[in-house]
DNA sequence: CATTGGAAACTTGTATACAAGATGTCGTGA
DNA sequence: TCACGACATCTTGTATACAAGTTTCCAATG
């Protein structure tokens, strides 16, 4: 017996993950009888998922976890992209010790992260803290939580494009950069910095050579 | 009897047009009975309607009509300025003549709205097209769509504003200078106007004090 | 053998009875 | 008069039976 937030938050995970591949049949009786909780609010839980982006409901027919949408990505990126300037552009002036000690600490983080078991997990997740303590230092964390809410497909097409552990070294070589940006105010190179960062080489062909059935047609 | 389709768009139009006040009570028996419906389906409108905060949900308790939360007032007006400031930007250099038209004939059609009957309902809808026009131009209608599902706190606040004829001469008066900075290329002036037309006044005291019950605390 | 009909077994959608918590009312007692 | 408590009546939450559309599979028929 679990409660519709566990559900909630393990299928989403489940999907986010990819144990739950795209086009998997998330059927309501099954889902019911694992979690042992009647069809109604297991229907509250795949309403949101829905909502979210999460699965594709066919009526009378079934719920599939949505493919990967690249239009969605390339959208999510661009957003980030223009926010993630203004918004580190804003903080080197402003950053406190504070701060900076954070975003520090953060990187430690990541350089252990990297070298040890199920580095990309734990190395994503940390990645995710140092963008949000961004957001957040700023003051809008209200946008971080909106972008996402649209996140399913940006963060799905990241985990694939991160397979190989020499990405992480050089995500995190740029997040040095950008740390460095902010505290040294060289607000001129930010643009270009954090455009690269995000986009990264959204348009080789690796996921589409490889991963082709999880993409949306 | 009505689908449930038409019972969101309804609720929805209600709730924005403050037909429906903050505060106000959504029973889930008295709408079953108003829209000749089962509870079982109007409990996924109202689920929706809670995950776009436009109801707030107290289990048990009731369903109320969300009040206006300054904060993310605040927030959709930054996220906003700093996009449509890039975008307007962007469309500077590529914009159409097919695309120039379309915005003339919109404000063409907001200035004779102004002075007719229903002036503020029917120039809050041109003016929506005006910026969404804006991000469809420049491939961006996924973040428009992203914008106006957080929209309810914004778009209420904001007609409260533009309740004085004045305002909506105002408005427009901007939206035709960003139609010239863009034909004219003057890329500099865009970010200062931007930055005035979606923030206006929304320092000043009017709508605290006039409307103190419709915010949240 | 191929094709078509049709029933059976699935799927999600809806209505409804009941569970369980919150609230307000009214009456009793001090 | 005031305080408190039981109860009646609200509310939303959950379980379940049934409705209605879709797919699958098999057998009958050409």
């Amino acid at each position: 017996m679990s409660t519709k937030k566990e559900i909630l938050n393990l299928l989403k995970h489940e999907i986010l993950n990819l144990t739950l591949k795209p086009g998997t049949i998330l059927s309501e009786t099954v889902l019911s009888e694992r979690f042992q909780i009647s069809r109604t609010p297991l229907r509250d839980v795949l309403k949101q998922l829905s909502i979210e982006s999460y699965i594709d409901v066919y009526p009378k027919k079934g719920n599939l976890v949505s493919y990967i949408d690249l239009e969605s990505v390339e959208q999510i990126i661009y957003l980030r992209s223009v926010l993630e300037k203004d918004i580190i552009k804003g903080l080197s002036g402003s950053l406190t010790l504070k701060g900076i000690m954070e975003l520090k600490k953060n990187l430690e983080e990541q350089k252990n992260a990297i070298y040890q078991e199920h580095a990309l997990e734990h190395f994503l997740m940390l990645d995710d803290t140092f963008h949000r303590t961004l957001f957040t230092l700023a003051g809008h964390e209200f946008l971080w939580k909106l972008i996402k809410f649209s996140n399913v497909h940006y963060e799905r097409y990241r985990r694939l494009h991160m397979l190989k552990q020499e990405k992480l070294e050089k995500v995190l070589n740029e997040h040095h950069m950008i740390l460095d940006c902010m505290t040294n105010h060289e607000t001129d190179k930010v643009d270009e910095l954090v455009q690269h960062h995000l986009r990264e080489d959204i348009n080789s062909l690796y996921l589409l050579e490889n991963f082709a059935d999880y993409i949306k047609a």
